[in-house]
DNA sequence: TGAGACGCTGTTTTT
DNA sequence: CAGCGTCTCA
């Protein structure tokens, strides 16, 4: 019998960052509690990666079979990880532990027992690309949005739907609070909605939000198979509560509530996911209902020096909502977090680079390295110096591979072919024929839906003179990828023969570089057994576009990474730059509601929490807009409201230098310096330079009066279309109309 | 009815 | 600057 991994607590329990093998008291306790609900507040670095691989390793030596263990993470890479480290420390028995997103898990489950739903088991998952390009369709349909008829764009209409759901919300209650200037569409949006609705369940379809609904109805009195369900799993982890929303909250309690063995770990400081229904408050409301919750704090930061915690702790200090940890660290010497202003973004991303290779000449592999910021296009100045300095690196969030109409043509023809009612797929792959516009795709496809050989039917289909050899050749190609004997590399390669000669006509302008795509995606498809898993891949997980050259220049090598800090969530480095933390930036401009701006400082929290030894906080001075003008562009207030000391400023020390004020293409404050302590920042106002009864516009809701004064710096405006709104003047662009 | 030119708009974050 | 939608011509 191999010795436990679990001496008594009283045998080791002292916290050591050196031998961390070694759990302390407290993620001991979550690590050793099999049995009851457990609540798991687990601030930023504090193990908690550590603790869940060590719990499901111990639920397994006590004797719990592992496929009774579910552990929901927020990616597939992490649970990936989680299960294999923990197999390293017990036995490959802990491989059939089921692990995954929720979405992903939910897939699985739906596949299986989804047809008392109405699904077969061939549903194809709708990204939002697709979801967007039915909702077209629908709008089209329906006519709304003709020309001259003002509507909402897919995009919004997706988003409101979608945030609906995720929610929980009555599409007309979510309209009022969130999209009042959207009040007028309601009766048009809920046709679209039911349409929608219709269209995903004709065509075996679902998008994401479908699949936790589901797996939610699988869960409810509607159908009997609750017990099934919630039978499969005896033990449920659930890894970043806080992003969770209502439905996956729901989930939970359904899959737990015969037996109450339900951990859920999560961070109230760290939610960041709000945009998709996440609400943090879900930790709140788990001991209600679980009762006799064990509730454990995990406060002991294992990963950053205590310099750059005594930062993210001031970063988090400014928030309105009251976080109750402290986090505070063991490794107590570093260097202090550096605040650098470059003159302008050029600049921004030479010192990236020049400090990088200091770095990287000192022996600090690329790959401990991190450039984060806010949004995908933030780094693309950072990318073009990265490649003409040869530097190789890896881009994270952002741009994805399936996002590009090359390889989603080559993703609809697989599509129909494992689920031929896929009506979306088959239009765009009809649309790439030759002389086959809408009109005609929609024929043919009425004539080839529900026919018992859709491919038979195809190539019996009536064409013109003009696509016959093309509709035909289509046909052909689609039927010898039927053939069972193929694997799904051999079936792309088939594929490509035909695709390849449209493909360079399509695209006749660039196809040389998006051809790199698909042999990307020829390397992608070899390690797939079946078309299927791979294409509820291509949406359940993404694979990242090849960024450029130096993509290849190190693969599995030694490579930088750029991430979003979305995507960079639940990692770590040891040197982590942050860029672009410039005003008008980040926060970013979208986020005007004060809860928006909360969230947009826990995004700081994050991505500044991910580094352990060595913090960058940089941003541009200057920034060029579209239209050439220049911006002038001050450090975000989420860093320039800090106090002195907890960082070093480098690059003139000054976060403003002064000169740049007057290049301003429009200053939009008049400058009063007086109260910040930051000596130039332009923004501010306070809030008696906008007494009640001032007319003013924002950029978003347009003209307004001021109502009352909620704060020093904080007014609440009443704008006729939108209602009453309160703003914080440090964010909200308010122009003050003279009368 | 399809193809192509032209003009507009708008740029978070992700499963 | 590109991606989308609209408009016009063949």
């Amino acid at each position: 019998m191999q010795p436990s991994l679990f001496p008594s607590p009283g045998v080791s329990p002292a916290p050591s960052p050196v031998n961390r093998q070694v759990l302390n008291a407290s993620q001991f306790e979550a690590a050793t509690t099999v049995d009851g609900p457990v609540l798991v507040i687990a601030g930023a670095g504090s193990g908690k990666t550590r603790t869940l691989v060590y719990r499901v390793a111990h639920l397994v030596e006590s004797g719990v079979a592992p496929e009774k263990i579910l552990l929901l993470t927020f990616t597939r890479k992490a649970a990936e990880e989680m299960l294999s480290r923990a197999s390293g420390l017990l036995n490959d028995s802990v491989r059939h532990v089921t692990g995954g997103t929720f979405h992903a898990v939910a897939n699985k489950l739906l596949r299986r027992h989804g047809a008392g739903l109405g699904f077969a088991p061939n549903f194809t998952i709708l990204d939002q690309g697709d979801a967007e390009g039915i909702i077209n369709l629908i709008k089209s349909s329906l006519g709304l949005g003709a020309a001259g008829k003002r509507f909402p764009n897919k995009h919004t209409i997706v988003a409101v739907l979608s945030k609906s759901v995720n929610r929980s919300m009555a599409l007309a209650d979510l309209l009022d609070d969130q999209y009042p200037h959207l009040a007028d569409f309601a009766g048009d949006l809920r046709r679209i909605n039911e349409d929608y609705r219709k269209f995903k369940l004709e065509h075996g379809l679902m998008d994401y939000d479908d699949l936790l609904v589901n797996w939610q109805r699988l869960l409810s009195d509607e159908f009997d198979l609750r017990p099934t369900i919630a039978g499969l799993f005896s033990h449920i982890m659930v890894d970043e509560y806080q992003d969770t929303n209502q439905i996956q909250a729901a989930i939970v309690r359904g899959m737990a509530l015969d037996h109450h063995n339900v951990m859920v770990v999560g961070d109230d400081a760290q939610s960041i996911y709000s945009f998709r229904g996440a609400d943090f408050r879900n930790i709140m409301d788990f001991p209600a209902i679980f009762p006799h919750t064990r509730i454990i704090r995990l406060e002991e930061n294992y990963r950053s020096t205590q310099p750059i915690l005594s930062l993210t702790n001031g970063i988090i200090a400014q928030a309105t909502e009251k976080y109750t940890k402290q986090l505070f660290s063991t490794i107590t010497e570093g260097e202090p977090p550096v605040i650098h202003g470059a003159r302008d973004e050029a600049g921004q991303a030479r010192f990236v680079v020049d400090r990088i290779t200091a770095l990287h000449r000192q022996g600090i592999p690329l790959s401990d390295i991190a450039v984060l910021f806010r949004s995908g296009f933030h780094s693309y100045k950072l990318e073009l110096e990265l490649t003409n300095r040869q530097i190789p690196f890896e881009k994270r969030g952002g741009l994805k591979l399936t996002e590009s109409a090359h390889v989603k043509d080559v993703i609809a023809y697989l599509r129909v072919v494992t689920n031929p009612a896929d009506r979306l797929s088959w239009n765009r792959i009809l649309l790439l024929l030759d002389k086959v516009g809408p009109k005609t795709a929609r024929l043919v496809l009425d004539a080839v839906r529900g026919a018992e050989d859709p491919v038979a039917a195809l190539k019996a289909y009536p064409a013109g003179p003009g696509w016959k050899k093309g509709l035909h050749g289509l046909a052909d190609t689609l039927a010898s990828l039927h053939d069972p004997g193929l694997a799904p590399s051999g079936q792309l390669d088939l594929l490509l023969e035909y695709y390849r000669p449209l493909f360079e006509r399509i695209y006749y302008d660039d196809y040389p570089r998006r051809g790199s795509d698909l042999e990307h995606l020829r390397t992608i498809l070899a390690g797939y057994d079946t078309l299927q898993h791979f294409i509820d891949d291509t949406a359940l997980e993404p694979p990242q576009a090849a960024t450029d050259g130096t993509a290849d220049y190190g693969a599995g090598g030694d490579r930088l990474i750029l991430s979003t800090i979305h995507s960079a969530k639940g990692l770590e480095w040891d040197t982590v730059f942050v860029i672009h933390l410039a005003e008008g930036a980040f926060p970013s401009p979208q986020s005007f509601q004060p809860e928006q701006r909360e969230e947009e400082r826990r995004l700081l929290y994050v991505a500044a929490t991910r580094a352990k030894q060595r913090l960058y906080l940089t941003y541009p001075r200057e920034i060029m807009a579209v239209d050439r003008s220049y911006h002038h562009g001050a450090l975000t207030p989420f860093l320039a409201d800090l106090p002195a000391g907890l960082y070093r400023a480098e690059g003139g020390g000054d976060f403003a230098a002064p000169g740049f004020a007057d290049r301003c293409a429009t200053p939009r404050f008049p400058a009063s310096a007086s109260r910040s302590r930051s000596p130039v920042r332009q923004q501010g106002g306070d809030a008696d330079g906008f007494p009640v009864g001032t007319e003013v516009r924002h950029n978003f809701f347009g003209q307004g009066t001021v109502r009352a004064i909620a704060g020093p710096r904080t007014v609440e405006v009443f704008f006729p279309r939108h209602g009453v709104k309160t703003l914080h003047l440090d964010y909200a662009k308010l122009e003050r109309l003279d009368p």
